[in-house]
DNA sequence: CTGAAAGCGCTTACAG
DNA sequence: CTGAAAGCGCTTACAG
């Protein structure tokens, strides 16, 4: 049972003032006498009052809400941006409600509209893979202010805050070049997916300023890049007669289950073959030998998404259309460089 | 600019009939006729009528919003379990608002009261580890539900929904006296945490009830349970003159910090020390040797505390004060047994 | 079967 | 400097 919660009419009754006065008052206008908003304001915290933000939000049709949509909150870097985004909107006085599309394009048209309904402020989204139809997340934009994180797409008309994909991929893929590696794998993904895409025109692009030749043998897609994944797409590389001396893999997690077998088939790393990831999440300082990795500021993604939103928000004229990048950071380790 | 919104009074309008009747048409109520009902809905669907959740939750006192509250959460374990909330909770038709208190008393007693604040309806919460004054959370009890989940208090009536933690441990340290380990040592938390305290109390029977005695040189505790310290503890553990012959670690990433001293000084592993950890991440899949570990079901958690948390909402009069155990699961890997 | 009216807790233009 | 009143979008007891 809730117990009976302080309102503005209470206060106005035990004060002898009227509720606009009460409401003023809390509200620090400048029409009310300092001894009033003295008053009002000590009783008020007496008796413990908290504004009813829904009546508020209601009355100004505006709810300090901001919704977030990503595809799975239990991948690490995921987590790491909605850390950022909660803190962020803590500070600024916004509260985030967190939905999970499982990368189901249906489940996430639901997630929108279901955000419209609870008339969010703003929608910070990462987009599912599969989403081939944008259509629907058009007609939001309509409605409410947008920012994509992470998982972006340039179909959608709004501002976006992203990793530098392609730049960092080439930096990984020079480093290899650059340790005298010759023949570069790479292990990407086969559906659509931003960063899968921006990661292969960074490799693509290293290669051909390095003036080395494009294999398409070596150039190798799957559907989920997971661990699994990682592993059996070594097994296929290791199987083709003209091995590749490095590999790069999209995700952190295919990396280490490249890493896994060839350990297994006792290759020498980074020797015979060197290894890349993407991501630095924990996992990558624990496998041995400890991989190369790009690290991915996911805190400052999210904080930065958030200010991003609060602008347009407070700002609804000047709905933004900017890409903000931020820099990755090659971390590099001992699968590609024997410090010893 | 938000686009104009279709209201009730928009539909009424259009079709010539009462607010209360569109109303009452929408939420199917018995009193109207069916073709009056059919005439509206295909109005609402055809003009995308979205009911404004405020104003409805505003009226009835019912936001179908949950508010939760956790630690960190970019621990693995804790997305899992937030997975099952955001799933069931769906599922139900409520969101849920997310915070973190980053294991701050003072920040969990401020999140609690903008919870309130935004009328949540109930509020899920794994409390702080510093949480040593639990008056603020009583007083939040009083007027809305509160269930723990994970790390709870027998401080605060209330119902729990929690992890076997001290027979998890017990079945961790009876293992590893099964496979002949005598002298067992223990890495724990230094503060008052509900986990840390269920374990060892698991830790502490298991010696008992097989007559190993207890020795509290090799009882670690430790400020905060991370690698780094597993690998300080570890350090300190292999400077005694009677030596550990197994470490249960209270968490995964402890034990992984044990496991790569133990490598450094070339002891093996699990014949001369063995380890356990706790929680099945990821990590400890990747760590070489394996860890055997608990698996705790992290999404089942979640969408228990909220079956719970629902039926709490939906009957306010029966307020639960049960604690509900589920079980982890001991994985055995090659930390303590070598299967070759 | 349908409608008029009150009210949820707040803000704000208007009046004094 | 303060108050009375309208209204945000909805539901529901009351009336017919």
């Amino acid at each position: 049972m809730k117990k009976e919660t302080t309102s503005l009419k209470k206060l106005a009754q035990e004060l002898n003032l009227s509720v606009s006065t009460i409401s003023r008052a809390l509200n620090d206008h400048p029409d009310i006498s300092d001894s009033t908003k003295t008053k009002v304001q000590k009783l008020a915290a007496k008796l413990n009052y908290v504004p009813n933000i829904f009546a508020k939000g209601f009355r100004q049709h505006k709810t300090n809400i901001i919704g977030v949509i990503v595809p799975n909150i239990t991948h690490y870097f995921t987590s790491t941006i909605l850390k950022g985004i909660l803190e962020e909107a803590s500070l600024k006085g916004y509260r985030v409600i967190i939905s999970e599309s499982n990368n189901d394009a249906v489940k996430q048209t639901e997630m929108l509209k279901t955000m419209l309904q609870f008339n969010v402020d703003g929608i910070l989204m990462s987009i599912s893979k599969v989403t081939r139809q944008v259509d629907d997340i058009l007609r939001i934009i309509d409605n409410v202010p947008l920012i994509l994180f992470d998982k972006a797409s340039n179909k959608i008309p709004c501002s976006q805050v992203v990793i530098n994909e392609e730049e960092s991929a080439y930096n990984a893929i020079e480093h290899l070049i650059n340790i005298g590696k010759k023949r570069i794998a790479i292990i990407k993904e086969n559906e659509y997916s931003y960063n899968s895409e921006r990661r292969y025109a960074g490799y693509l692009r290293a290669l051909k300023e390095h003036n080395i030749p494009i294999d398409e043998k070596i150039i190798i897609s799957v559907d989920d890049i997971s661990l699994r994944q990682g592993k059996r797409m070594t097994n296929l590389l290791l199987s083709i007669k003209n091995k590749p001396d490095a590999i790069f893999a999209i995700t952190d997690s295919a990396a280490i289950g490249v890493i896994q077998t060839l350990k297994k088939f006792n290759i020498k790393i980074p020797e015979e073959i060197a290894i890349i990831g993407f991501s630095n999440s924990i996992n990558s300082t624990i496998i041995e030998p400890m991989l190369t990795t790009i690290d991915q500021p996911g805190e400052r993604m999210g904080a930065t998404a958030v200010k991003y939103m609060i602008e347009e928000i407070e700002n609804p004229n000047d709905i933004g259309n900017k890409t903000i990048e931020l820099k990755g950071n090659l971390i590099i380790r001992d699968s590609t460089f024997k410090a010893s």
